[in-house]
RNA sequence: GGGCCUGUAGAUCAGGGGUAGAUCGCUACGUUCGCAACGUAGAGGCCGCGGGUUCAAAUCCCGCCAGGUCCA
């Protein structure tokens, strides 16, 4: 990265001067001549704390400031986006207030909603999970104000020296001092992107980032430039990419001993209290402590294992104990902690992430169950449901999607699920426990891994129970850096793109015009051949769907002068529609006759349109948090996942059935326009993407009956062309995610037609009335129960008989039994155990089909196995056991005699 | 999306090729004025489902279903 890059005029223009820091020889911007480091930690210790740098501002007087402050200079204020990323596939969180614009505005295919713009963006990051509480500055949740203006040829709007200047104006606005300030010089990389960036610091906080994107990773015939070895081309849309952390900003602002404080003041008084330190906050020596250990905190690179290191430092430093400080600042830290979280779940669950052991959902899970751990460490005796719905209350409900009655039962289940795991931990920690304590040994980490991986059992708890029942473990540091290695043999395999071949052919032609939307309801249509290459086929316009928003393609034929053709599949790369055809060939220049089959279309139309009816019939059951998590669509049948918090009972599913049904009765029109991306966005929310998210500058907004949704797919034109609905069952996928099989229309009927005769045959087989199908089957299996118990117990009474009549032999004084029996195999074997029993030993022999064999002694010196092994082979069989009993099989009746001659002969001599 | 663990009596679990077990709970009887406690006897199992290997599978192998859990 050029250093030319930040030799800004406005720099020049107000005075500013580049230095180099002493301590760490990066390069900064500073109006005071004396400067001598960056203003960065650690290269100088926080001087704000009690020492405020801007006039002191809550959370919403600060956020108001800024985003005023930037609407009056010419910039639109834009709404928080949710911070479940529900437009990417490729992150599950919002991390940043640019994450809002990408993919499609960051690379220009859409353009923004306003530009340029400012946004305070709820951004969540769970990587410092482990110092979120402890270091004074990390949080997983915070809102990054930001203002972007995205630049191109024919459009600049602003770049460096505008941000540069608004940054110091805003600064100076909130009561900053900008001899205070200092601009250090950060290329940035991230995300394929690359530029120029400046860290703004102000009392050794770093407050704002300002990030210039104008490189990319991706190849083109501009001069690259290199970042980290790697080379980046500067791309045609240059973005301000600006993050101002709202939550420094107001801590800055008051000077408080860490930003949770500052942040959270209400919430950490009640949290005081409930834990029963709240008088702490008096003692002078409390506070001192305090305000120390988040100084020298703030110095220090805090993650994971290195927390203790840190500890022992600020206690050398601040001149008390380790033990001491450690005990003061734990359950501060964890009342810190839960602040924290608690914010973060008000986010999650009222954007409508639903808890689940998969995705974002284990993300909310993880917070839970790390907050329901930490409220248990401290015995704070609250709700976290409450804690949750007052942080709720203190962002505002109106942000949110999500009831807070909704949250509080998700809360309560999620609770409910920890308590199980628990609980069912605990009795296996102390099964181990007491395994290895008898062997004096300590719990292995092999084993603490597999409790956690498996069983989720932090090893913190069973380090407590194991000392509960008298064992010790072997716990190390770095135990979940261990379970991360543990995991991290994953390969990515590169996706192949199977139409790589034909790609840049078709990149050259113009787009298909879609006749689908035109005509919703017609099969037949005339079109001209543009091109054709090995059994593709592009025409000028088409009827037929291709593959797309979990809809099939459509199939058919093509009918020219001379040629008709199957269509076999139909798809789009681009805007250009592809039809993959087989039996002939149809020439360039071609007029042709399309038929898109009827019957699998109309089928495809209801069973789209059937599902967007029964997502919006699950809402009316089930609650408006219900959302997509997935739907394909098929001939017989289709399905849709839903995401909801537990099971779908039998009831719902009902209720659901009949809502759906009635929608279709109703028959109310299927509306389905193209609308402007953002003012779309803005209309419905972003609840509009349930089936993923399209690309474009405008998308196909369908309503269905109150449901809208982007949804590129063919519909009918009312809901009454459906049919009927049948859902056909409910599966449990995940966690958290239902999913209901359902048929529509004719495959409805035809599901409801194989249903009826399966009824029949079963009714058939038992040979009564189908109403009478669930009383005969379940007296027949009760029936066939009771008589499976009446004949154990006759065979056991036959057997006794059995015996009574069979005296056996005696041989050197042991009773020996050497006996052809026709019974089964079980009472066989009964007999033989039964002389075993009496010190005695038993062949017998018996058995319809197979000759079972049996052997079973009492004696040592008569090993069973050997003598069924001597027996089986005689009557060309095979067989083995135990010394006390043995089985096998024969197939040569005729050998009987001579086998059991042979076995007696061999048992006497054993005797 | 990937990995790991677990499905056995109403509940909690043991058994890991060779006769399905324990504890609690349940039923009856005994002891007691009655209860608890105790004693005796008993009922209660498609050993998750389907296939395979084997003379023999709850047990080994494969697939499915269900639950749990960790990671991205």
């Amino acid at each position: 990265m050029l250093e030319e890059e930040y030799f800004l005029d406005y720099f020049k223009s107000q005075g500013l001067i580049r230095k180099k820091c002493v301590k760490c020889g990066s390069a900064f911007w500073t109006r005071d001549s004396g400067r001598e480091v960056c203003g960065d930690a650690p290269c100088v210790p926080y001087s704000f704390i009690g020492n405020p740098v801007f006039k002191p501002h809550s959370l919403d007087e600060m956020r108001e400031a800024y985003l005023s402050f930037f609407e009056s200079r010419g910039h639109a204020r834009i709404k928080r986006y949710p911070v479940a990323a529900r437009w990417r596939d490729d992150i599950y969180l919002t991390i940043a207030s640019i994450a809002d614009f990408q993919p499609f505005v960051t690379s220009g295919v859409v353009p923004p909603p306003a530009n340029p713009l400012t946004i305070s963006q709820p951004c969540i990051r769970l990587n410092d999970l482990d110092s979120v509480g402890r270091s004074g500055r990390h949080l997983t949740t915070f809102e990054m104000m930001a203002h972007h203006a995205f630049n191109s040829d024919d459009n600049e709007i602003y770049w460096k020296d505008r941000t540069v200047e608004l940054c110091d104006q805003f600064i100076e606005s909130i009561g900053g001092n900008l001899m205070d300030v200092t601009y250090k010089e950060h290329p940035w990389i991230g995300g394929g992107n690359a530029g120029p960036s400046v860290e703004v610091m102000i009392g050794g906080l770093e407050v704002a980032t300002l990030v210039f994107m104008n490189l990319g990773k991706t190849k083109n015939n501009k001069t690259p430039v290199e970042m980290e070895g790697v080379p980046y081309y500067p791309i045609d849309l240059r973005i301000v990419d600006t993050g101002y952390g709202l939550e420094r900003f107001v801590w800055a602002s008051k000077g408080s001993p860490t930003i949770y404080d500052a942040v959270f003041p209400e919430m950490i008084n009640d949290l005081m209290v409930s834990a029963g330190i709240e008088h702490l906050l008096d003692e002078p020596e409390f506070t001192k402590i305090l305000g120390m250990n988040a100084k020298f905190a703030g110095m220090m690179d805090i993650s994971g294992s290195n927390l203790n290191a840190m500890r022992k430092e600020v206690a050398k430093n601040i001149g008390v104990s380790y033990k001491k400080l450690q005990s003061i600042m734990e359950p501060v830290e964890r009342i810190y902690a839960i602040a924290d979280h608690t914010r973060c779940l008000a986010y999650m669950l009222g954007d409508c992430i639903v808890p689940s052991n998969v995705q974002e959902g284990y993300l909310a899970r993880l917070v839970i169950r790390r907050t329901l751990r930490m409220m248990n460490e401290i015995s704070l005796d609250i709700e976290l449901s409450d804690l949750i719905e007052s942080q709720m209350k203190n962002i505002g409900i109106g942000s949110f999607e999500q009831e807070i009655s909704v949250v509080r039962e998700i809360v309560a289940n999620e609770i409910e699920k920890y308590n199980q795991t628990m609980e069912r931990g605990s009795r296996i920690v102390q099964k181990i426990s007491g395994s290895y304590k008898k062997e004096n040994k300590k719990i292995p980490l092999k084993e603490l891994m597999t409790l956690y991986d498996s069983h989720g059992i932090p090893p913190e708890i069973v380090r407590d129970i194991a000392a509960k029942e008298g064992a010790d473990v072997e716990l190390p540091d770095n135990f979940y850096s261990l379970v991360a290695d543990l995991h991290s043999e994953s390969d990515e395999v590169a996706k192949v793109d199977p139409y790589a071949g034909i790609r840049q052919r078709v990149n050259s032609l113009p787009p298909t015009r879609r006749l689908y939307y035109e005509q919703v309801s017609d099969t037949e249509f005339e079109a001209m051949v543009i091109d054709q290459f090995d059994d593709f086929v592009v025409l000028d316009q088409t009827l037929f769907y291709p593959e797309g928003g979990g809809q099939p393609a459509d199939i058919g034929s093509f009918v020219s002068q001379d040629a008709m053709v199957k269509v076999l599949n139909t798809f789009k790369i681009g805007e250009v529609i592809i039809h993959k055809i087989k039996g002939g060939v149809l020439k360039r220049g071609t007029p042709i006759k399309g038929l898109v089959d009827e019957d699998y279309r109309w089928t495809m139309m209801r069973h789209h349109t059937a599902t967007h009816v029964l997502l919006h019939a699950a809402k009316e059951v089930l609650g408006a948090h219900v959302h997509q998590a997935g739907a394909q669509k098929d001939y017989d049948s289709s399905r849709i996942d839903l995401r909801h918090f537990r099971h779908i009972t039998p009831e719902e599913l009902k209720k659901i059935e009949i809502a759906a049904n009635r929608l279709v009765y109703s028959n109310i029109h299927v509306l389905a326009e193209w609308e402007d991306r953002t003012k779309a966005e803005q209309k419905y929310g972003f609840c509009l993407y349930q089936g993923g998210v399209p690309p474009g500058k405008s998308i196909r907004v369908v309503k269905v009956a109150g449901d809208v949704q982007a949804c590129a797919g063919t519909h009918c034109r009312n809901t009454g062309e459906i049919g009927t609905i049948k859902i056909i069952r409910v599966e449990h996928i995940q966690d958290g995610i239902e999913r209901i099989e359902f048929a529509a229309g004719i495959s409805a009927v035809r599901y409801m037609q194989k249903i009826e005769s399966l009824i029949d045959s079963s009714a058939g087989s038992l040979n009564v009335q189908r109403e009478n199908l669930p009383s005969s089957v379940e007296r027949f299996f009760t029936e066939w129960k009771d008589q499976k118990k009446i004949i154990e117990n006759l065979q056991k009474e036959l057997v006794n008989l059995k015996i009574e009549s069979l005296s056996g032999e005696v041989i050197k004084g042991v009773c020996v039994a050497v006996y052809e029996i026709n019974a089964s195999p079980k009472e066989i074997l009964s007999i033989a155990v039964n002389f075993a029993n009496k010190g005695g030993v038993g062949l017998i022999v018996g058995g319809d089909e197979k000759i079972n064999v049996v052997v079973a002694s009492g004696v040592p010196s008569v090993n069973a196995g050997d003598i069924v092994k001597t027996v089986c082979n005689i009557l060309g069989g095979k067989g083995g056991g135990k010394p006390g009993l043995a089985q096998g099989i024969g197939n040569d009746r005729k050998q009987i005699d001579n086998a059991l001659s042979a076995g007696k002969e061999l048992i006497s001599k054993l005797l």
